[in-house]
RNA sequence: GCCGGGGUGGGGUAGUUGGUUAUCCUACGGGACUGUGGAUCCCGCGACUCGGGUUCGAAUCUCGGCCCCGGCCCCA
């Protein structure tokens, strides 16, 4: 029987499992860095969370079933629902503002394609309870910090204000359900597909024509200048403007200024409120946006008390991806700094016991485990890139020592077994266990050096 | 859901106008070598994605499924 992994599902070997950790390690430390803690919410949730917040539009993309006693769950396909969730039953009365950050896979029955995958992982932060254009401009000054500190440098971030259009269409009279779809093609980009539409709505020709132009402006800080030429009559889009201007200001404080204005982003959804930003890497193919977010009112959505709240994610995988493309190359630890190989059969045990000194100082360390021939040790700890091997033989632990082999320099030296120890200091990463550690190591060492004396 | 390209040992491949025992490299296991790795030699292991059809005979032709790759749709 051959049973093949789930469609659009992985397994990670340790190259890439590597690589992933490093990614992973590097956002955790800076997202703690700008004062996120972690929350893990559960892989699955009851159905209704996602359906009522996106509609049942999205139950086709959406692993849905029942458990043993009918409840209706679901896979979560996304984490920023479960993460407002969590909010409302568990924080709704700590102080704010809250900052909080996540790291985990969801799932989503879609076509596998490049850069898309069934279960994939999102590394994502809210921060709820802040004040708009400060938190939003910490935030995408937060996941600039994250990509600059993995070594890349071709992506750009897109930034937008929703309150912008919206004011445009709120003056022109138009439906909240026609102003949903709008924004739905807004996003996708589709000049074409937007002027159909708005012909079909009979919107103004007013406003229709500003629509046409702001949703093409896209540029540095001087598109604001532009755009407001376009939309100062208008009252609540000038706000929003202002509001925009103002995060700008502030990121660039924060020391970011990389960006692009475009007021072409709009998120898709209709919870979205105000600043929204998208991350793309356009080296990636058909999926290049590695990031999303914005300002949101989900919890409110969700029964909560109205309370701001601004999130983002990153698409973990095609995080991973763009550090795999990427010149730099992060130095790579060794897996294995020792190997201890047996010469005899009668010094299996000994092996064994040197070995596991070594693993008390966090030394990572390998032992023969099969009874193999020297040779075939000495070629298993090359393979595994192993940076020393102690031999222990018998000759030499009749003088108390055990020959130490420098696998990249091919050179060996005696050395004494309560000397181990300290010929690695310096010379590979090494622990400092506590006094009791260090104390039955050493006494183990002792018995092991007089054992073979007598 | 749609379009296109694919699927031969663990990895990479040759073979595909149908015709002996399916090629080579590598990896892996063992040995030559009883205390010294990446070398060499020998031995071993191991594959035609699955199912139906055509045929005396299918890895090869044909149909369908599954899976992979790229794209469309979608993308919370």
């Amino acid at each position: 029987m051959d049973i093949q992994k789930p469609r659009g599902t992985r397994d990670f070997l340790f190259d890439e499992m590597r690589l992933r950790k490093h990614v992973e390690n590097t956002l955790r430390i800076i997202f703690e860095a700008y004062g996120y803690q972690e929350i893990k919410t559960p892989l699955f949730e009851d159905l209704a969370l996602f359906t009522m917040k996106s509609g049942e539009g999205i139950m086709g993309q959406i692993y849905h079933f029942q458990d043993k006693g009918g409840r209706d769950l679901a896979l979560r396909p996304e984490l920023t629902a479960p993460v407002a969730r969590l909010y409302i039953n568990e924080l709704q009365k700590k102080s704010k503002p809250i900052k909080m950050y996540y790291f985990g896979s969801c799932f989503r029955y879609e076509r596998p394609q490049k850069g898309r995958w069934r279960q994939f992982w999102q590394l994502g932060c809210e921060l709820i309870g802040g004040k708009s254009p400060e938190s939003e401009a910490e935030i995408i000054a937060m996941a600039a910090h994250c990509l600059e500190e993995l070594g890349l440098d071709d992506f750009e971030i897109h930034i937008g204000n929703l309150g912008i259009i919206r004011g445009i269409l709120d003056e022109g009279d138009v439906s909240k359900e026609e102003q949903d779809k709008i924004m739905a093609i807004v996003d996708k980009g589709e000049v074409e597909e937007l002027k159909n539409i708005l012909k079909e709505f009979k919107i103004h020709s007013n406003t229709n024509n500003i629509l046409i132009k702001l949703i093409g402006m896209n540029g540095h800080r001087e598109t604001i200048k532009k755009v407001y030429e376009l939309i100062k009559h208008n009252k609540s889009a000038s706000k929003a403007l202002m509001d925009l201007e103002e995060l700008l200001e502030i990121l660039e404080a924060f020391g970011f200024s990389k960006y692009t204005v475009n007021m072409g982003i709009a998120r898709g959804l209709d919870y979205y409120s105000g600043a929204v930003f998208e991350i793309y890497v356009h080296s990636l193919g058909a999926q290049k946006q590695i990031s999303g977010g914005g300002t949101y009112n989900l919890i409110e959505l969700f029964g909560g008390e109205n309370v701001e709240s601004t999130g983002f994610a990153f698409g973990f995988d095609r995080l991973v991806e763009c550090v795999k493309k990427c010149t730099i190359k992060k130095p790579q630890t060794k897996t294995l700094d020792v190997f201890v190989a047996p010469i005899s059969k009668n010094m299996k045990l000994n092996a064994f016991k040197i070995a596991q000194v070594l693993r008390k100082y966090n030394i990572k360390t390998d032992v023969d485990l099969v009874g193999r021939k020297l040779k075939k040790i000495l070629s298993q700890a090359d393979s595994l890139g192993a940076r020393y091997v102690i031999l222990v033989g018998e000759r030499d632990f009749e003088e108390g020592k055990i020959t130490l082999k420098d696998m990249e320099s091919h050179e060996q030296e005696l050395v004494d077994i309560l000397e181990i120890i300290t010929f690695f200091k310096g010379r590979i990463p090494i622990g400092s266990p506590n006094e009791k550690v260090v104390l039955e190591t050493s006494n183990s060492l002792k018995a092991l050096k007089k054992f073979k004396m007598i």
